[in-house]
DNA sequence: GACAACATACCAGGTAGTCGGTATGGAAAT
DNA sequence: ATTTCCATACCGACTACCTGGTATGTTGTC
C-alpha cells in the first residue's frame, strides 16, 4: 500500500461506502449512491477505484483500521487490569449503542453475509479485518485468564469470538427491532458470563504479581 | 392465507428461494436464478408470485414454518425437564452445524440484515418469524427458571434472544471462515453459561414438583 | 370452453464501467 | 520570470448489459 496519505475524495467515498453499505447492504448499494452521499461524481470514483470490488476491499481495510485507532484510544484501553479492560470492551460496546442503527454496527459483518460465496477477496478480506480485532482483544482475555483463570479449559481466542459473535448476532437483532434493547440486554448476559470466567477478584488477587 | 395446499412449483420455487437467497443474499439473488435452481420458467413465477418481493415474503413464511416444524419434531424436545430440553435446543443446533454453510444458517438472519432499511415488509416479516421462534423456546426457558432459578433477575425473553443472537453471531462467522468451528466452540461457551444461569440440577430438585 | 398453470419473447429502466475532455499545480526548459 | 509540459484529479455523457416485470400464446383439465 502507498504511504502518502489519499486524496480527500477518496476518503469521503471510503467514509460514504462505509455508511452506505451498512444501512443498505451491499449488492443494493449503486455506485451512484456512493458518490451522491461523498458528494463526488462517478468519475472521481473510477479515478480512484477501478472497479465496486476494489472499493469495497479498500473500504474494509479503511474500516480496520479507524475502529482499531477507536478501540485503542478508548478510555477503558487504558485500565490497568486486563480484566477490566475486558469488562470495559463490553461496556464501551454498550455504551455506543446510543446511535441509529447504521451507525454502530459492523460493516464487515454486513459484507461478508452477502459476498462469503460471490466475491471471496471481500470474504477475505472481512475475516482478516474481524479476526485482527479480535487478536488485539484476546490479549486482554488472555492476561486475564492467567491471572484469575490460569487453568481453566477454555481458550482466550474462544471467548474473543464468542465476544465477537454476540456483538454481531446483536447487530441483526437491533435491525430487525429497529432498536438496540436486545442489544443491550446481550450484553448483561455476555458481562455476567465473562465475570464468571475470570472469577470477581478480591483486593489480594489484584496486588497479586503482575 | 388460502387454506388450499400450494402447487408444487409454488413450493419447489419457495425451497428454491430459500437456498439461493442464504448462498448470495438477497439483493444479488435474481428471479432468473430462483426459477433456475427450481426447474421451473419465469412465466410460472410470476403467475405465484406478482413481485419479487411477494416471493420473499411467502419464503419467509414458508421458512418459519418449516423450522417450526423441524424443532418441533427433534428428539430433544420431547424431553421431560424443561433445563434439558433447553440444553438439548442448544446441542440440536450444534448438531446441525455438519453440512454446508448455506445448509444451517438462517434465512431471516440474512434477508433482514439486507432490508432493514430498504424493505420495511420483509423486515417485519424476519422479525415476526425470529420472535416466534423465540416464543416457543422461551417457555422452555421459564419453565426451568421457575424450576432453578425462580427468583433470578434475568428473564426468559432476554435469554431467548440471548441464545438466538449467539447463533445468528456464529453464523457470521461461519461465512467468514467458510466452516463451522467457530459457532461450535460459540455454542459451548453458550451451553456453559446457561448451565450456570440453570443451576446444575440434583436427583433431588429433579424429582421436586411438576 | 373456461380456467389455471405454465412457457417464451420482449421491453423499459437501471447500473457498472468507459471515454473523451477540462482544470490545476508543479517541475523543467529557456 | 515566463513559458512549456505533463501527471494527477476530476467531470459527465454515453454504452452495453442485465433484470424485473409484461404480453401473448399454449397446454391440460374439469
Amino acid at each position: 500500500m502507498s504511504n502518502a496519505l489519499p486524496h480527500e475524495s477518496k476518503i469521503k467515498l471510503l467514509d460514504a461506502a462505509q455508511n452506505v453499505f451498512r444501512t443498505k447492504g451491499y449488492a443494493a448499494t449503486t455506485v451512484d449512491d456512493i458518490c451522491q452521499f461523498a458528494g463526488v461524481t462517478k468519475g472521481s470514483f473510477f479515478h480512484h477505484f477501478k472497479t465496486r470490488e476494489e472499493l469495497t476491499l479498500d473500504a474494509a481495510a479503511h474500516w480496520s483500521n479507524s475502529t482499531e485507532a477507536l478501540f485503542a484510544s478508548a478510555p477503558y484501553h487504558r485500565a490497568d487490569y486486563p480484566r477490566d479492560r475486558v469488562l470495559g470492551y463490553v461496556d464501551f460496546r454498550a455504551a455506543i449503542l446510543d446511535r441509529e442503527v447504521p451507525e454502530f454496527t459492523c460493516l464487515l459483518g454486513t459484507l461478508v453475509q452477502e459476498t462469503y460465496t460471490t466475491h471471496p477477496a471481500i470474504r477475505a478480506a472481512c475475516d482478516k479485518g474481524m479476526s485482527s480485532h479480535i487478536a488485539v482483544l484476546m490479549r486482554d482475555i488472555e492476561a486475564a485468564k492467567q491471572r484469575y483463570a490460569a487453568n481453566a479449559s477454555w481458550t482466550s481466542e474462544s471467548v474473543g469470538y464468542f465476544i465477537q459473535s454476540v456483538l454481531q448476532g446483536s447487530f441483526i437483532f437491533a435491525k430487525a427491532k429497529q432498536g438496540s434493547d436486545v442489544a443491550r440486554a446481550n450484553l448483561s448476559h455476555l458481562r455476567l458470563y465473562l465475570e464468571s470466567l475470570l472469577h470477581q477478584p478480591t483486593k489480594s488477587n489484584r496486588k497479586a504479581k503482575s
